[in-house]
DNA sequence: ACAACTATTCACGTATCATTGAATTATTTG
DNA sequence: CAAATAATTCAATGATACGTGAATAGTTGT
């Protein structure tokens, strides 16, 4: 990922309301959450939800799919943990105190079950 | 770290410019950069740099200490791992695929060597 | 004190972003 | 087809962010 792309998603992400749709989404997990539902948890009228669910897609950081009158979106993975491996490898390139902390969190949760060289 | 927080922290972050700052006090480690070598660095201008720097200063991620004539940067890696931290855990609350390739990064940058409870 | 050097602060113009009411598109149901 | 529902797009406004020239503050050496 290049310096301007990783910037522009942080971009996408630096909003109090837009952080709390990609939380959700993530809490959603692949069932997603619809756009009117989305806009009801988070107490925000449907075209202001819909101009920040826009700027998160268009970050390639959700996804968006027709289902019935609704339309689903979901997080983008992918998309996140290149992100994070972007702000990683910036920090893991110098010293590795940043990664301390954090390798804590992230093996909290995924355990290195294999060793691959 | 509160969602308000950590957006204000993106948002710094959220910036070509600033970015790069960062990443090259990162580089730089705890020596850090004095703000006029970051400028010519970056081929940018004195006072422009100084407003980019205030707004990663505001948000935590670097510091500031004088020497002589000169003030110096350095990354606050304790913040940054902060934020990584509320990325992470946000992720890792739902389901682990963000985090399995994240993983990865940080296990090859700081391999776990021991295992506590 | 003075000049040189480093960096910041101030004031200002421009550009971009965020939100909202109104109108529009797409889908389902009768 | 018409009505109801779900979501988006459009147009406009107010707010915020960005970069720069000019002026200011702190430090060093003479």
């Amino acid at each position: 990922m290049k310096i301007e792309s990783a910037a522009d998603t942080l971009s996408a992400l630096a909003h109090g309301g837009r952080l709390a749709i990609f939380r959700l989404l993530v809490k959603a997990g692949p069932a997603g959450l619809a756009a009117g539902d989305i806009a009801r948890k988070l107490d925000t009228q449907p075209n202001t939800m819909s101009a920040q669910l826009l700027v998160l897609s268009n970050a390639g950081l959700i996804r968006a799919r027709r289902d019935g009158r609704s339309i689903i979106y979901t997080a983008d993975f992918d998309r996140m943990g290149e992100l994070l491996q972007f702000l990683t490898k910036d920090c893991c390139g110098g010293r590795p105190e940043i990664c301390a902390p954090l390798a804590q969190t992230v093996n909290a949760c995924c355990p290195p079950k294999k060793r691959r060289a």
